[in-house]
RNA sequence: GGGCCCGUAGCUCAAUGGAUAGAGCAUCAGCCUUCUAAGCUGAGGGUUAGUGGUUCGACCCCACUCGGGCUCACCA
């Protein structure tokens, strides 16, 4: 529909002057006497025309010239704006477009070609993960499905570091549970891994070498058996979530390809870093940001920026058009660095975009849960999915904007399971699917012939809405937001429900019958596609 | 103290600078001999934290104030 009314006014630009560069901005109103579609164009040019938006619009609408097939309306209202009134042959038509497209309505060609680098999650193996890595996997995920809706080609990139400091202390955590497991008496540091799970690592190698580990370095058998199991949890608990990446990037290839070294010398060499009290500097402050930063510490070691810079360096060189990154607010001061360094290499930064979620903030038994990995005071990703389900919390997750806080609360997820606003829209699709069931053991099937009997409201509107589908997806595409899909299908259950209890399908006239049949398998399509863009199953019964 | 995010119904959250600020949950009142009642209909509930400003028009943009979260390492 915004497609047609964008053709009308550019033709119309060729006989008014002002209508050249005027931005076009279409509008679904929300009450149905303002039309289906409509525009502010007048009022945005009275001032600079000096003109009473009202007689532009007059002008405009007396220059636009649709075919009476398809507008069958078109009027100026309230302060000026232009409505228009799309005739119901015209609609009906979109039933057979979604139908036709079938599982591929709703994508675009708006990246066609161009292939994406999501990197999200990327938790080091220190731990399960949490409730609040669970945020960063949704989304991330969900990035990556609405990138592919548009035509982007997606690799789902997970970040780690097996190597530092974290992981030293993760490989004698596991050497202090396993001694005391041998009945040694040990004083277990506070600043250690306090989580159960490193006791079950430390009895799974007591089950298997016995006590021949008593004097094993804990960065050997110890940090690489933690590591391998915690690594083997998060990808189940992704899974969980039909999370899969496609590329696990090691922070240690950085250094095994040289490019830690190299990229201190091309700093070196631009005059970019200096040294000062023994460690190596980054001078950040003379590339617009705050202050200098320490790439290499005295001790020798590199800080994590240092790595951080070079990782996103392979990523332009592996020739991604587009590259996004997620995490979390905690994050959010340290990646201007990298961008600095970067632009200042001569990397093209327009095509990185990063995305900053707020914290989850954790409610239970009528409190905050003060979440820590390093305290073992958290609740696990996990735990959350089996209390509720995989579909709940990915809508969960899904249904705010990142730069929200987001209040979980513990208690209610479990208790109100059944009332989650989630079983509204897979119950719409369920409710389909038991409609088309029935319907095929009698004579009815969906018929396009006589999609003009559908001139209810609550048809009128479903139709309209499918059609929205579309320019959901092409908008999400633009600003990476799924929310703004979770809030769409709400309203299209809300739609299809109210056209449920109001329009019988059985019972009604054949013709009638099948027009509106054709309708709901529609709606059945644009259903399944957005719940599987947000990742969530379209259940056939419930 | 500086930077980023947030403040909307009792609770959780929506609303490209547009027309009467909307949903869900909770509360109350109705609707199942007919395609799934995990549904529908209706009611109550608001000074959009506050004060100014910008303009035809502000929840949205600007300034300040108040309140909350994150962050400002030779930790990641």
């Amino acid at each position: 529909m915004k497609k047609y009314i964008l053709e009308l006014f550019a033709k119309a630009a060729n006989k008014i002057e002002y209508l050249k560069d005027a931005p076009i901005i279409l509008d679904v109103p929300k009450a149905d006497s303002h039309g289906d579609i409509a525009c502010n164009v007048a009022l945005g040019l009275s001032r600079a025309l000096k003109k009473n938006p009202r007689q532009i619009a007059e002008e405009i609408i007396a220059s636009l010239d649709p075919d009476a097939n398809v507008i069958t309306k078109m009027e100026i209202a309230g302060p000026g704006f232009i409505n228009f009134f799309f005739s119901p042959g015209y609609l009906a038509r979109i039933i057979t477009e979604v139908t036709e497209k079938d599982s591929d309505f709703g994508k675009s060609d708006r990246y066609k070609g161009k292939k994406a680098n999501v990197e999200f999650v990327s938790a080091n193996p220190t731990g399960p993960l949490t409730v609040g890595h669970g945020r960063n996997a949704v989304v991330g995920d969900t990035v990556a499905n609405i990138l592919e809706w548009n035509g982007c080609e997606v690799d789902r990139e997970y970040y780690f570091n097996n190597a530092g400091r974290q992981m030293r202390v993760l490989g004698d955590s596991v050497k202090h549970r396993y001694l005391e497991l041998l009945g040694e008496d040990i004083k277990f540091p506070e600043d250690y891994y306090q989580g159960e799970y490193i006791t079950d690592i430390a009895r799974g190698l007591l089950d298997e070498y016995g006590d021949s580990l008593r004097d094993e370095d804990p960065e050997g058998k110890f940090r690489e058996r933690a590591e391998s199991v915690i690594f083997a949890d998060i990808r189940g608990t992704l899974e969980r979530l039909n999370i899969r990446h496609s590329v696990f990037y090691n922070e240690n290839s950085l250094y095994e390809e040289g490019r830690i070294q190299g990229l201190l010398d091309l700093f070196n060499e631009r005059g970019l870093s200096y040294h000062k009290d023994g460690a190596v500097w980054l001078k950040l402050s003379e590339l617009g940001n705050e202050q200098d930063k320490v790439i290499v510490k005295s001790t020798g070691e590199p800080t994590y920026r240092l790595p951080d810079i070079a990782y996103h360096v392979t990523k332009y060189e592996r020739g991604y058009d587009r590259i996004v990154d997620l995490f979390g607010s905690d994050h959010a001061a340290t990646y201007p660095d990298v961008l600095a360094a970067l632009k200042e290499l001569g990397y093209d930064t327009e095509k990185m975009k990063v995305l900053i979620h707020q914290f989850v903030t954790i409610l239970k038994d009528g409190g905050i849960v003060k979440m820590s990995t390093r305290k073992a005071n958290y609740i696990t990703l996990d735990e959350l999915i089996d209390w509720t389900n995989p579909d709940i919390v990915r809508y969960y997750f899904n249904n705010r904007t990142i730069n929200s806080h987001l209040n979980f609360d513990v208690d209610l997820a479990k208790k109100q399971s059944d009332e989650n606003p989630v079983f509204y829209l897979q119950y719409a699709h369920a409710r389909i699917c038991s409609i088309i069931r029935t319907v095929n053991e009698q004579e009815l099937k969906a018929s396009h012939d006589h999609l003009d009997l559908l001139v209810r409201d609550e048809e009128i509107r479903l139709i309209k809405k499918i059609h929205q589908f579309e320019e959901v997806i092409a908008e999400a595409g633009e600003n990476l937001d799924g929310s703004k899909i979770c809030l769409y299908l709400e309203e299209l259950a809300g739609l299809f429900h109210r056209f449920y209890t109001v329009c019988r399908i059985i019972g009604s006239e054949k013709n009638l019958a099948e027009a509106r049949l054709a309708l709901v398998a529609a709606v059945k399509i644009v259903l399944r596609n957005g719940l599987s863009v947000v990742g969530l199953s379209a259940p056939e019964r419930m």
